[in-house]
DNA sequence: CTTCAATTTTGTCCAGGACAAAGGTGTGAT
DNA sequence: ATCACACCTTTGTCCTGGACAAAATTGAAG
């Protein structure tokens, strides 16, 4: 099950160490110590590959490798509990302000580098939750306030959406279970919320299949009842009638065999709780590890 | 001025060739030669580095690379306008059917794989021009014959979006002249046409800026305006009415500096040529290029 | 003309050594 | 005590040269 096993280049691209980065580490400090392949090559396990995930970012706060590489799991643990009360999720202003003078100065190229950088700095559960779920509500704002126009809002959504892409279309991301079917009704037109929860429920191993956006209702039903779907997913922005989601959304969860969940969340439902039966809603997009978690831990009762 | 020499990482960087791949190549067939520092780290004059890139673009078309290294620059340069004048090529029926048959499967994976590995053997421009278009065009036909629901063509954009953002976010795609402003006019949804153009042009080394769809055309003319934005590129879908697109094509062009060039394509103009002055039509997606080598052409004039 | 096996090409991986830039430490002068 | 400067340590990048597997090409047989 937890048996996948990394090359050197699956684990340069994930954690952004170079090869010789790695080699060099494991010849210093003796960690990570991957097993061998027939002819030497490094195969790290999954094990190694967080671990690894877990040194790049306090490395990214600060601290040296020679300390980091001789501690165990439990005390880098210990220090990312501290990093985490440290850091109270919430964008640093300073970060804010660079993104909307990027977007201000039409520097499109700037912007995907400033994005990319976060993304392996703090990756992509992290840059999805702590980054782009703040950035999206300044964004928004910024808009409405008139300090962005339309077009810089559509620059900032297409570089992301490029690096998110980019991100999910690595190797075997998502390709487990539950098998997830992202979309969202018509008259719907945004996907940035789908693709952050792809991304986010790819990294946990779910199997997701986006349709992107605008997906009539019958064709859910039909994709949904094939039997070969456990969840559906649907996003709602802020601009979509309330009323006319949970009309939807009622007609989907009665037509939806009991056996698939149906899970709902965006702006257009949050704060206002329709409480559907047997639907599950998403108040932040972070909820969707919890949802999956959840999931996972009702399946496994059966 | 031109006596800038570039360490390995960049070259790396600039080429997406590993330093592996370069340390080889030199061994191999004697090109790339870099001077030497002092410590006999590699120094790469520019014009090694605009060979190389151009290699690398050889490549990408489908030539291997025992056979380009051997050649000088001049060579070199003739394959390249050869490959601008390659005879436009038609899918395999085979290959139609087994898309098809993937997507009433639901096989979002599968497709994906199917993608990657065509646009891996064919490189992206021609995974661009003598794949997706032709396939574009079939999946088309397959909605309007029934033979798919909007599901599935839906799922068909998703992964192909996924792959060819993917592609684009590779190493300094893009990086250099001219820059190009990709759009789309209000009411107008689709963006794999933008996305299959600015492959493309990236491809060729221009700076590409996608806003996605949906631009207000007042937005287009201030951002085409400020001065850092040689071409404006505008698609339009089989859908949008002719008349609206004519009509907002004249507006855009007397509203942009006349130095920006106008560029239109898409199913939307397709056989019906409007013929407005002082913009240029793409008949079919792989005249991105000619204009682009074009517009080369008029630049080194003044 | 197709099919399958042998061969060549090509990219990736390995080991172990060297070195410079960045980070830290200690000493003396203000 | 604080600052400047010389010194040491840590750390990432680059080097050479060899091995091998996957992909592409070629050639032989059906």
């Amino acid at each position: 099950m937890n048996e996948t096993l990394h090359s050197i280049s699956a684990i340069e691209r994930d954690t952004g160490l170079s090869r010789e980065v790695l080699r060099k580490w494991e010849l210093r400090y003796g960690f990570p110590q991957p097993v061998r392949a027939a002819q030497g090559e490094r195969l790290y396990p999954d094990e190694q590959l967080q671990r690894l995930r877990l040194i790049r970012r306090l490395i990214d706060q600060g601290r040296r490798p020679g300390s980091l590489l001789r501690l165990d799991s439990a005390a880098l643990e210990a220090l990312l509990a501290e990093l985490a009360t440290a850091a109270p999720a919430t964008l640093p202003p300073a970060v804010g302000d660079e993104v909307l003078a990027l977007l201000t100065a039409h520097d499109a190229a700037g912007l995907t580098v400033l994005l990319n950088r976060t993304l392996t700095r703090c990756g992509l559960q992290r840059f999805v939750t702590d980054f782009i779920a703040p950035l999206n509500v300044l964004i928004g704002e910024a808009w409405l306030s008139g300090a962005i126009e339309v077009a810089e809002e559509h620059l900032y959504t297409e570089q992301l959406q490029n690096v998110l892409r980019a991100a999910l279309s690595g190797p075997a991301l998502g390709a487990g279970s539950p098998r997830v079917l992202l979309t969202t009704f018509p008259d719907e037109l945004h996907s940035l919320g789908l693709l952050m929860a792809e991304a986010l429920l790819s990294t946990e191993g779910a199997a997701c299949t986006s349709l992107g956006t605008q997906t009539p209702v019958e064709d859910i039903i039909r994709l949904a009842s094939s039997g070969r779907v456990d969840i559906v997913a649907l996003s709602f922005s802020g601009a979509y009638p309330l009323r006319r989601a949970v009309e939807g959304i009622q007609r989907l969860r009665t037509a939806l065999p009991e056996a698939v969940a149906l899970w709902c969340g965006g702006a257009g439902l949050q704060g206002r709780r329709p409480e559907i039966e047997g639907v599950r809603q998403l108040d932040t997009i972070a909820d969707c590890l919890t949802a999956l978690a959840d999931w996972r831990a009702r399946a496994a009762e059966d």
